[in-house]
DNA sequence: TACATTTGTACCCATAAGGGTAAAAATATG
DNA sequence: CATATTTTTACCCTTATGGGTACAAATGTA
């Protein structure tokens, strides 16, 4: 389940120090919207959850879990 | 850019020999979800694009780029 | 303990995602 | 070539995301 992006970016965020309302303002999406994404929320919308990663450096992909 | 998942699903799609309105239909999506996710809109649903992923034993995750 | 800061929940509202469907365009097949 | 199949685009509509904001709850610190 992608709820693992929900505690990598808390992770990430507090690495870096960031309060919720100043991870929202460095990524251009709403302060709910982060709230909701760290909570888990699997209804966010695909280019905001990459609008927030890419302040990391990182990005939304495809995993395989066994098939080949 | 995830725009990979867009030809990603397809490609995989093709794999199991599937039409976009098989897709949705064993997906439990719509059609023009699957229509618009192939071609890549980002904009998208995260919990739908899980649904279409699940289907070929995927599911998205967090890429680093570079960052460790 | 009291206080400050951060996070979570709840509200209103505009915009758009996504479902259905039908027709056009593109692609595959004889 | 003609024909069948698949994909794309466009229209309707309902629902809810996401933005803003305010307040409650949680967390951290002295």
């Amino acid at each position: 389940m992608s709820a693992k992006i929900a505690s990598f970016i808390k992770e990430k965020r507090k690495q870096l120090k960031l309060t919720q309302p100043e991870l929202a303002e460095r990524a251009g999406v709403g302060l709910r919207f982060v709230r909701e994404l760290e909570q888990g929320k699997q209804s966010v919308r695909l280019d905001k959850v990459n609008q927030v990663l890419a302040l990391f450096g990182s990005e939304l992909g495809v995993i395989q879990k066994s098939e080949s």
